[in-house]
RNA sequence: GUCGCUGUGGCGAAAUGGCAGACGCAUUGGACUUAAAAUCCAAGGACCUUUGAUCGGGUCGUGUGGGUUCGACUCCCACCAGCGACACCA
């Protein structure tokens, strides 16, 4: 328990305060419990309490905007959460920090024409005192930036445990490079070979490839960056070149990501969306030998290779497709094809991704003159190139089904290639099958193959398995399994993010010898150097290259390097902060390993749905990184996930459906708006807070009208915190009314300063006010619990509706009903706390207990139906029998009425819930 | 196109097999007041019916259509609408 006082220096001294005046009593507390550090959080959990809960909020990204009323949303739904669990005697971990790198924060800087890093702290402190304002309990003294250099110095520090890893495809783990197993062939060749080979194998390496660049931000995007061909951030269009690229080799951990899911507890929405982000799928490798004009002497190896799903429909391969990028295209492709495929190839990789989905969506190739055959029927088959395929997912080569694979139909249809039917759909109308069967329509769905041989009259999923066996026998096919998630590009070319703490070696032409090696542990951090332009200039080189070369060039072991000029995205230092909170002083380690033990993992996580997939699913990969390196001792971070519904705001819409900007709306008497300049009546829709739309809600200005305990009730009031849900001023006026209320059941709003309403005194209750009492306890102790705060506050709203009737009111109810209050409005329930007598915080007091014995009742009202609807209410006692309740209900005269003359089927009793007598004419 | 979420009074919502609309907003009426504001009390899904007026009684009602059940906002099937995510991954 904490003896608090106030500061000496305290601005907010105790004025007389006879009305309920936020604006007075919040910073006063606000004060108080920073002044006292009332929610500093110790570094174990106390042994004597009832265990740690570590509840976390996803850390803003500080923009120039200022906070939005979305964030308040989440962060007081953990609020709540985290100060109920204090006064059941956990010990919270609560913490918030800042994610500060990154593209945003650049922008807003070249705007504003100032440093990242200075507007960057500005934006921290403006979010940070408006955070404050709305009266959180976070442990300030554990709040972090990504941009710290302490912090960033662990990024890094991470960033070289993945160089430093490698994945044990055997072992299912990442282990150390050093335990990589060497082939003799490469040791005999020295140690730069040994140096290249791990290169290889490495967790994080440089890859070659062709990689998203967007000339308008000028860096390079992630494949989760690039929305549509555009970017994600800014709308620019964006390039496939070939860059040498940091990429993050998540593709290792496919399987895990994939397979622990299942022991979270997350909604099954988010789940499916990482699930489907992943994409596993299992068939079949089948190579198909080739048969080429050109010979296929120089040919290794001597088959395409292609991947399906559905190794069942062999036999109705009738072509076979390759990804423009294929290496063998060029190899196989017939003199008198060259240059028509040539050309199609060199098109085709000159497009982003958009231009080959783009526009009428009509699919295109080429025939490469070249023929495979099929491994099964033996019959050579046509080898295209389309840009359809993609070079990057399973083998860059497919096998086309036109008859049972949608796109195979199109462009089979479009190049008349055969299409042979080979499964045969199991409920399909006469008119149906001879569509299928004809080759008119495509079934992509599963059935009994037919027109195959050996596998004709088996059911998909058992000729799927003949097949492969099939080609096993033959060494022409195995099971295989793919992957949708690509490895993560993970380097940018812009200023404002984490050094790569990499070197490359300068060969005796002062030039990158390929040789690359990790900055000593013991040299982190690497700070970012000093630049007077730091502007993208649309090329692809970074502009850390234009730094000083005491920067650029380092001397190692009488070596000469040139430093890594990349820098890392912006989702590097959001992958671990939730660690850093255990141990933000630590600076032996990124995190100190028993605090790490005694906190992790996070029981609590809020945050919007946006970052369902990436965010969560980087910081996941990190994890089990760690975790395999055994510095982390759980699996999976986060154990519950919670998303947050977004806050929409009203929004008028004409009679074209374009949509109208607030301020040219107004609303007659009988509530019709209508346009300012033109008087057309316009239709009240909800949509995103925009600032074209002018509908934006500013949560300072809300908390100057009204205080920041009605904001914070009311969007927990607003409805169930995983809905979307449109923003009411009418709405926070109503919750600030109920403030108005509690404070005047409580004090005396006629005298000249703060005392007990007259009403309120020190008698016992009486039984029924007891049954209010403890009901209330009862229900908002579960609905706190199932984080279910609308319908929390309602039954406090009951409560006060029910105490303001009544002349006289105990004090112990008054004080009962301040503490379920105090997690959700904490400003005004410490001052009622103080005024009913008590001079400690509320924040460590114990949380009431309901007494079921105070909430029994004699008898309750019973619903009496007659064939399902009902027909009168008879009072019966509690605990009542089966029989003594159907024989009360009959004898209601209402129900024996309706009972004359007829006879009763049956009658179903539920006793205290409802009795139903199901009756027909006799 | 595929997947997901959501459809309940004038509005935000509650009830997840057992009295539909708790609680709040807005509305209406009353009390207090010289008056207004504030406050307090009360009414309220729609329609029909009984009555001098009440009390009362009935029919319909949770996006639409069907089904399961003694009983469905709740479970199942099909469809419609709105919002969101993904989108040639073989």
């Amino acid at each position: 328990m904490r003896v608090g006082f106030l500061p000496r220096d305290n601005p907010y001294q105790v004025r007389q305060m006879p009305r309920y005046n936020p604006a007075e009593i919040e910073p006063k507390w606000q004060a108080y419990w920073e002044h006292n550090k009332t929610f500093r959080c110790p570094e174990f959990p106390d042994p004597a309490g009832k265990g740690k809960l570590y509840v976390l909020d996803m850390f803003p990204y500080p923009s120039g905007a200022g906070l939005h009323v979305g964030h308040p949303e989440g962060y007081t739904a953990t609020d709540i959460y985290c100060r109920y669990w204090r006064m059941q005697g956990k010990t919270v971990l609560h913490p918030m920090g800042y994610d500060a790198f990154g593209l945003p924060a650049e922008e807003y800087a070249i705007r504003t024409n100032t440093p990242p890093r200075q507007s960057t702290e500005a934006n921290i402190a403006n979010f940070t005192r408006q955070l404050k304002m709305l009266g959180f309990s976070y442990d300030w003294d554990r709040c972090l930036s990504t941009t710290d250099v302490e912090y960033f110095r662990w990024t890094q520090w991470i960033f070289l445990v993945l160089f430093d890893t490698w994945y044990d495809v055997q072992g299912q783990r990442g282990r150390p490079i050093s335990e990589l197993p060497i082939p003799e062939a490469i040791a005999s060749k020295g140690p730069e070979a040994v140096a290249i080979y791990r290169d290889g194998f490495r967790l994080a390496y440089q890859d070659e490839a062709l990689v998203n660049w967007c000339p308008g931000l000028g860096t390079v995007l992630a494949n989760e960056e690039v929305i549509d061909g555009r970017s994600e951030r800014g709308d620019h269009p964006v390039q496939r070149i070939p860059l040498k690229q940091w990429m993050l080799r998540i593709t290792s951990y496919a399987d895990r990501l994939l397979a622990d899911l299942d022991s979270l507890d997350w909604s099954t929405g988010i789940k499916k969306l990482q699930a489907d982000w992943i994409g596993k799928s299992t068939g079949a490798e089948v190579d198909f030998p080739v048969v080429s004009s050109q010979g296929t002497e120089g040919l290794n190896p001597k088959a395409i290779r292609v991947y399906t799903t559905r190794p069942d429909t062999l036999y109705g391969a009738t072509y076979l497709v390759l990804a423009p990028e294929h290496p063998i295209v060029s190899k196989i492709t017939s003199a008198e094809r060259s240059a028509e495929v040539q050309e199609y190839c060199q098109a085709a990789s000159f497009k982003s991704d958009r231009d080959r989905t783009e526009g009428d969506k009509q699919k295109t190739g080429v025939f490469t003159g070249a023929y495979a055959i099929n491994p099964l029927t033996q019959e050579p088959v046509a080898v295209w190139v389309a840009d359809y395929v993609l070079g990057n997912y399973g083998t860059g080569a497919i096998m086309a089904v036109p008859a049972h694979d949608v796109r195979d139909h199109e462009f089979a249809v479009k190049y008349q290639l055969p299409i042979v039917q080979v499964v045969e759909p199991l409920d399909a109308t006469a008119e149906e099958l001879a569509e299928i069967r004809s080759g008119r329509v495509c079934f992509a769905g599963e059935g009994i193959a037919v027109g195959s041989r050996q596998l004709n009259g088996l059911r998909t999923k058992q000729a799927k398995a003949l097949a492969i066996e099939e080609l096993s026998k033959l060494g022409l096919g195995r099971e295989a399994i793919n992957y949708k998630l690509r490895d993560w590009l993970f380097s940018r070319q812009r200023f404002w993010g984490e050094p790569f703490p990499i070197l490359h070696e300068l060969g005796p032409d002062g030039q990158p010898n390929g040789q690359i090696r990790a900055v000593p542990m013991e040299d982190l951090p690497v700070d970012l150097p000093y630049l007077e332009d730091y502007k993208p200039h649309g090329r692809p080189e970074p502009p850390l290259g234009k730094a000083d070369a005491s920067w650029l060039y380092v001397e190692l072991d009488g070596k000469r390097y040139r430093r890594e000029t990349n820098t890392m995205p912006q989702w590097a230092g959001s992958c671990w902060y939730y660690l850093r909170f255990i141990s933000p002083g630590c600076s032996s380690a990124f995190v100190d390993r028993q605090q790490e033990a005694a906190w992790m993992p996070v029981d609590l996580y809020i945050g919007g749905a946006e970052h369902a997939v990436l965010h969560l699913l980087y910081a996941r990969f990190w994890h089990k990184v760690l975790y395999d390196r055994g510095y982390v001792s759980q699996p999976e971070p986060f154990q519950k996930l919670v998303n947050q519904g977004m806050i929409l705001s009203y929004a008028f819409k004409d009679q074209r459906g374009a949509l109208v900007s607030v301020d040219l709306v107004q609303e007659d008497a009988e509530g019709v708006a209508k346009h300012v300049q033109t008087g057309e009546t316009l239709q009240r829709i909800v949509a995103k807070m925009s600032k074209a739309l002018k509908n934006v809600v500013d949560p300072e200005g809300v908390v100057k009208e009204y205080g920041a305990d009605a904001l914070r009730l009311y969007e927990m009031f607003m409805g169930p915190l995983e809905a979307t849900k449109p923003w009411s001023m009418q709405g926070v006026n109503g919750v600030r009314n109920f403030l108005d209320r509690v404070w005047r059941l409580i004090v005396d709003s006629k005298a000249e300063e703060s005392r007990l309403s007259e009403a309120v005194q020190d008698i016992a209750t009486s039984s029924q006010q007891d049954l209010v009492v403890h009901s209330t306890i009862a229900a908002v102790t579960q609905d706190v619990e199932n984080l279910s705060f609308n319908t929390a506050i309602a039954r406090m709203m009951e409560f006060v509706n029910h105490f303001t009737k009544e002349s006289v009111r105990p004090k112990s109810a008054m004080e009962t009903l301040t503490l379920l209050l105090a997690p959700f409005a904490p400003h005004v329930s410490e001052e009622l706390w103080r005024i009913l007598g008590n001079p400690e915080s509320l924040a460590y007091a114990p949380w009431p207990k309901a007494d079921p014995e105070k909430m029994k009742i004699a008898s309750l009202e019973v619903p009496v139906q007659v064939n399902g609807k009902v027909r009168t209410k008879v009072v019966m006692p509690v605990g009542i029998g089966s029989e003594e309740a159907e024989r009360l209900a009959k004898s209601h005269p209402r129900i024996s009425e309706l009972l004359e003359g007829q006879t009763v089927i049956k009658a179903v009793v539920v006793p205290g819930k409802m009795v139903n007598f199901v009756i027909k004419p006799a």
